[in-house]
This record gives C-alpha cells, sequence and structure tokens, in this order.
DNA sequence: TCTTTCTCTGAATTGATGTTCACTTTTACA
DNA sequence: TGTAAAAGTGAACATCAATTCAGAGAAAGA
C-alpha cells in the first residue's frame, strides 16, 4: 500500500463537504429550492458537478441535510432563548419570537426549507425539522400550562398551530411584501408573535411586556432572544 | 362549409372538457398533484394524451384551474356559512369552521390545492385562491371588530395568521394522522378552530357556543355549516 | 522518480414527462 | 353517400436536470 489519508486530507474532505453544503444553503438563501440544482451548487463551492456525488449521493440527500441543519440551528436558538427567560410564560413568548424573527429574517430559506416545491423528495427531513421544532414550542406551552399561566389544551395540536400561524403570515405566499422596511418587519413580527401567543390562551401579552418592545433592532443572522420580564 | 358545432357538439366538448377537469381533481384528491400527471388523467377520463391538449394549453393551465374551482367552490361555502349565522361573531366562527371542515374532509386535495410542490408553476393561481379565501376571513374578522367583539387588529394578518394556523395543524405535515376515526376528527376540529378564534381575540368560543357541537355530525363534500347563535 | 490509490472532472447518459403532430375517425350537411 | 372541417389519437419528440463514468490529476510512500 503507497497512499493512506493523511489527517490533511481528512480535514480538506470535511471542508469540501461542508462547502457543498453551503453553497447549497447560499443557493437556496438567494432563489429558493429551485434554484439548487447540482451544477450551480458544484460551481459556487467549486468543484465540478460529479464532485457532489462523491459527498452526498443523491440531491435529495444534500437537500436533506442543508434542511435538517437549517432546523436544528433553529431549535438550538430556541432553546437557548426560552431557557434564558426567568419564566415559562416569557419562555414561551421568547420561543414564539426568535421563531418569528429568524423565519422573517430569512424568508427565503426558511420558505425553501419548509414549504417550497422540490423535484427530489424531502418530506422526511421536511418532517423531522418541523417535529423537532413543534416539540420545543410543546414543551414551552405545557410548561406554561402546568404554572397555570394558561388554559388546559392540546398541546401538540396548539404547538401546530402557532407555527403554522407565524410561517404563513411571515412567509407563505400571502404574507406581507414590504417586510424590507425594518419598522414595517417589527410591527408585523410583533403582531404575529402576539396572535400566536394569543392562540394559546396567552392575555395580552404585549401589556405583560412579552413580546417584541418597539424600537428594539431585529438582528439577523445570530441566535435571537428578544423579550423581557414576564 | 359542410360542417358547423351543432348545440349537441358544444355540450360534448363542454362535457368532454369538465371530464378531464373532474378526473384531475378525482386524481389529486386519490393520489395528491404529483399524482396530476398528463396520462393518467387523460385515461381517466377516457381521451388520449393528445386531447387533453385541445382542451388546455398546457398541464400548468389545467392545475391552475383545478385549484381556482377548489378555491371558489370554498368562497363560496364560506359565505353561505357566515352569511346564515345570526352575528359577526358566530359568522366568523361559521366562517372558520367551514374551512376546517372543509380542510380536514378532503385532506389529500387540499394539500394538493394548497401547497403540494408541483412541477409546474402554479403560483399565480394558489396565491388567488389563497388570496380570496382569506379575503373571505378577513371580512368577517372586521366586522366582529366593529361590532366590538374583537380588539383592534390588523385584519390582513390576522387572516393569513388564521388560516396558517388552520392548514398546519389539519393537513400539514405535523397534523394527527388518526383523523379517520369522526371522534377524533370532530374533536381536532373543535380544537383548531378554538386555538384560530382564540388568536383573533375571541374569547372562550367554546362557552358561547360558537363551535362545533359535540356529537354533530360532520358531513363532507357539502356546504358546511355548522355552528349556533352568537 | 515511480507506482499505486484516491480524488476530481465534465461530457455523455439516463429517465421521466410534458408536448407535438401526422394520421385516423367523427361530424354536419349537400 | 360524399366531402370538408373538426376532433381525437398515441407514438414520437423535446427538454431538462440528475446521475454516471472513463480518463486526468494529486497525493503518499518506496
Amino acid at each position: 500500500m503507497v497512499y493512506r489519508r493523511t489527517h490533511q486530507v481528512v480535514r480538506r474532505l470535511a471542508a469540501r463537504r461542508n462547502a457543498i453544503l453551503q453553497a447549497a444553503r447560499e443557493t437556496a438563501a438567494e432563489g429558493g429550492m429551485a434554484a439548487v440544482q447540482i451544477a450551480p451548487v458544484a460551481n459556487r463551492a467549486s468543484v465540478a458537478a460529479g464532485t457532489v456525488y462523491r459527498y452526498f449521493p443523491s440531491k435529495a440527500d444534500l437537500i436533506s441535510e442543508l434542511i435538517a441543519d437549517v432546523a436544528q440551528a433553529e431549535v438550538e436558538a430556541i432553546r437557548r432563548a426560552a431557557d434564558a427567560a426567568p419564566g415559562p410564560s416569557s419562555a414561551l413568548a421568547a420561543a414564539v419570537t426568535t421563531i418569528a424573527v429568524h423565519v422573517v429574517s430569512h424568508r427565503k430559506l426558511a420558505w425553501g426549507v419548509l414549504a417550497e416545491p422540490v423535484d427530489v423528495d424531502v418530506t422526511a427531513s421536511r418532517l423531522n425539522g418541523r417535529r423537532a421544532i413543534a416539540a420545543e414550542i410543546q414543551t414551552r406551552i405545557e410548561a406554561a400550562m402546568r404554572a397555570g399561566h394558561l388554559p388546559s389544551q392540546d398541546t401538540a395540536l396548539a404547538a401546530t398551530a402557532v407555527i403554522g400561524a407565524l410561517h404563513e403570515a411571515l412567509v407563505g405566499p400571502l404574507a406581507p411584501d414590504d417586510l424590507d422596511d425594518p419598522v414595517k418587519l417589527r410591527d408585523t413580527v410583533q403582531t404575529v408573535t402576539l396572535l400566536a401567543l394569543r392562540a394559546v390562551g396567552v392575555l395580552d401579552a404585549r401589556a405583560r411586556g412579552l413580546v417584541v418592545q418597539a424600537g428594539m433592532p431585529i438582528r439577523t443572522g445570530e441566535p435571537t432572544a428578544i423579550m423581557s420580564a414576564g
């Protein structure tokens, strides 16, 4: 034997794999899932089309992994935001706000990951991602419910409905189209968060200071934990 | 000239066009939009593939028309149910309940019409359908708001969120999978309707008798107007 | 430097469907 | 019954992107 992988090579392979995933992600963020085709992604990652297949068995696997990554990052962001909150109600508010902010901040990517038509089958990955995020919300609803802050309810269904409301109102085809205006964006996030919280029985979240404060900037691309005491 | 369309022929042509649309609809209801391919649909309508193109310029047009038809029927059902209600709050409840019931009753079709990936571009048609339905809900929210039954709010955003909550919880990938059980189905519809109404600020819709009554059968395939006084 | 093995390349292949079109069948009416 | 126009047929075609693969290029060690 005259060839054995050195650490260098191992690292380079890993880096290249990441580069492909990253290229796919950027492509999706810019042009939606429809734009995520092997040739353009490969080109963006500075490799040949065939090379992609040395790292991913198929386009479906590539996109599935992309979806899983995005979902996991979201779950972690939600968890961080909620765990930093002082009580169950504000934890729930923080979780919902986090989703809302992330989703509006990366609409194209969110739409692609969540719902945009793709030619290959990624339902399993999407389902898992949704499940993980819904479970996170469900946990917070349960906690608030047990603390007596929410009426008794089917938490699984409630979590699903909350997510649906957020997605449809913020990235669905009917979402407002003027969200590039930061003021409008903040108002929209706040309104939708209020709606979602009200759905599960939070009374007057705004008065209780549970949601985004007026004038507070929404920063994109980082863990978001915007809320106040509750 | 020795050929001119008789009334008979005109009728036969119209009937055949309907047969193709109907075949597409049935195919979608059974196998989702993915199953709506020219060859199977033509076969189901008992015509050749080429014949479809004598009635529809392209597959996109066929599916777009299917979507428009379903959406329009839905709008009419919502309007009937809401108009039959005694007051603004119950009209809103009736509208929401109608959507919920229809959507669970024809999950595959609803999913196909609303969100399922399709290889051709039907975004315009979907957007129109969603807009029409959202407008219907928005109208009812506005009425209830003006009557002082709801807090002041952005009705467009509220209507969108309501629709999102209904869809995600009832036909989305996270929807309960045991909706074939009629009891479970009724409970689910009721729960989700409550969530949706609560989101826009309806307090305790159940106690006020605004939603599906326990024991009331949900019939499918016809205009639904299930509610009581309000 | 030479050989072996791995990795990369990108043009060619494949597969799946929407779409077309030369031909057949049907229709209306003289 | 004959014939011109319309309607229907379905096999062939076009398209488009995922996938493959034979050969080129690098890397490791003798």
